[in-house]
DNA sequence: GCAATATTGTTCCACGTGGAACAATATATG
DNA sequence: CATATATTGTTCCACGTGGAACAATATTGC
């Protein structure tokens, strides 16, 4: 009996989706398992680095928004970070329930590497494509973003697999 | 500022795998979501019915090189499974250390409800391109698969997302 | 200005997950 | 035939996660 998954895959009822999940799982599930090996940092931490690496300033509110976590997430991860340096926090004097949170040299650092090592396992999972191919996945996959109801969209953000 | 996680997107380092995870996502989380609110079932546990009811009988460790998933969960799921009826396993008589595991009506039926879901989410998202457009993006994400390395194929598998 | 409501960030808790060690059985090696 | 090694399925445990309730502060409506 055959029992390769990617066989299973052609079967599977929702068969497009599953293959957007596998493809999308074989770029980030190693890459993250790798980060987390040599780093030990969680995907809350990595998402706060991320955000913070992108906007000059943002609150915990924000970045909870921004990836689509609980706040809860966001909380630990910014009391973990702050713990080792990679990102510092000030009161908002105009609203004493936020604070702006900012990342630091270390943090930026750390981020750069974390990219480095998602972007290397994009690169070698779609070289699979010539570069006239991707230019047109990716632009199909915009318009597909592009088509999504705006609540929903915020809804799914960055959520699980990023 | 803006604070779009659309936008965001577009300016990660890693932009494609964020566009793949972003809507891969956009299909999976909500229809997930909506799986575990009305059945009550786990990943794992669906994972494993999806596997039964595309195979006459597989063991366990079958269900974990499959799906990618370690034996503890899988047998984690066996259990609950067996103890609502939705599957029956026997012992092999050839090899006392796995049993056969088959699905039975009732978890076929829960098994025809979820992939429905699953494929609703799935029309919902793509629904934003048209059928050539589709077919497209199918016959590309076909060629990252059938590009990977056939032994690094075998393991990120149906992991996490699917 | 005051009460009702919303928002931010936190703590608590219950859950699903996966690594590691394990017992039972099967296979390989000598 | 005997011992070493591999495989199957299970139990145990430590971890990350997210919902819910909460205190503190801000905003809205009268």
């Amino acid at each position: 009996m055959v029992l390769d998954p990617i066989d299973f895959i052609d079967r599977v009822e929702f068969r497009d989706a599953a293959l957007l999940s596998f493809v999308t799982s074989a770029i980030i599930v190693p890459a993250y398992d790798t980060v987390k090996r040599e780093t030990g940092i969680t995907r809350a931490e990595y998402l706060l680095l991320l955000c913070l690496s992108h906007y000059p300033a943002l609150t915990a509110q924000d970045v909870s928004r921004l990836t689509g976590r609980p706040r809860n997430s966001i909380s630990r991860a910014v009391h973990r970070m702050l713990a080792v340096g990679h990102l510092s926090r000030q009161q908002d004097p105009s609203d004493a329930r936020q604070a702006q949170l900012t990342i630091t040299p270390t943090g930026r650092a750390l981020h750069e590497q974390i990219a480095e090592t998602l972007r290397l396992a994009q690169e070698d999972v779609l070289s699979a494509l010539t570069a006239a191919e991707r230019e047109t996945v990716v632009g199909l996959l915009r318009k597909v973003v592009a088509g999504q109801d705006p609540d929903a969209a915020l809804d799914p953000s960055l959520d699980r697999a990023l």
